[in-house]
DNA sequence: TTGCTTGCAAAGGGTTTGCATAGGA
DNA sequence: TCCTATGCAAACCCTTTGCAAGCAA
């Protein structure tokens, strides 16, 4: 994938992202920061915070800003999410909404669908213009 | 629409929703204050905020919170939106993805389209089994 | 009059950053 | 050795909250 961002290759970057790809739990920098202390006990948090940044800017890893603090995905390949509205857990969805359309992705997983928020990304014309 | 939310109708309440629905730029609670304020001089961040999360949980507004702080949508009927990797800025997406398809619906609008994000909110099964 | 809502200011929580040191290449 | 990345702690920014006063009903 695109490494262009780091220099050196560090043993804490190494750590957090195998200890993000351990889990599906798309943990958030404090939550990941204490996976990773257990293995690193002097790292700290804006080491954390500023690995993830870089592997998420280079395409390792997703960064999923929705509802309040940051949480982290160590599958960057296009998947989407459901997020619970009481106890705010984030869970995959694999399915693709282009194969099996939105109503049918939407009652997956024994989730009872509120909603979904679709945002597309790219660059606005202004900003095309100006290079 | 539901205002259950609200047992009283006050004048900041009545500004801020005016406010909101005056422009199409999705304004941050910050920038909405400012808006607020060269109507009514002395309010408060804090009633904008209150009044903010009121209004988005009645339905009466959106809440947008991808990409850091959150930005408000006084447009409560569902459309999407297309956010400018660059400068931030937030447009609105009406075509429907039911209609369109999610390839023509991102090539709308001049957007050089790099990605997207969709999100669904529901209620987990864990949560429903706890009432 | 009643008690919800406001203004004010302080506190909170997540994230970023400056700087000296450590360590990868 | 050279210079990027780290650890530490302070700073930042957005948002929330406690409290006394204000005002809608």
């Amino acid at each position: 994938m695109h490494v262009e961002a780091f220099q050196r290759n560090t043993r804490q970057r190494k750590v957090i992202i195998e200890e993000l790809r351990k889990v599906d739990t798309h943990p958030s920098a404090t939550e990941l920061y204490e996976m990773v202390r257990s293995r690193l006990p002097r790292i700290s948090l804006g080491t954390v915070y500023r690995n993830l940044e870089l592997l998420a800017e280079s395409g390792e890893i997703l960064k999923l800003e929705s509802g309040g603090q940051a949480r982290f995905d160590g599958n960057p390949a296009r998947h989407h999410h459901v997020r619970c509205s009481v106890c705010g857990r984030v869970d995959d969805v694999h399915r693709s909404i282009e194969d099996d359309g939105l109503d049918q992705v939407a009652k997956l997983d024994g989730y009872q669908i509120q909603d979904y928020r679709l945002e597309f990304i790219g660059i606005c014309p202004e900003c095309q213009k100006k290079g």
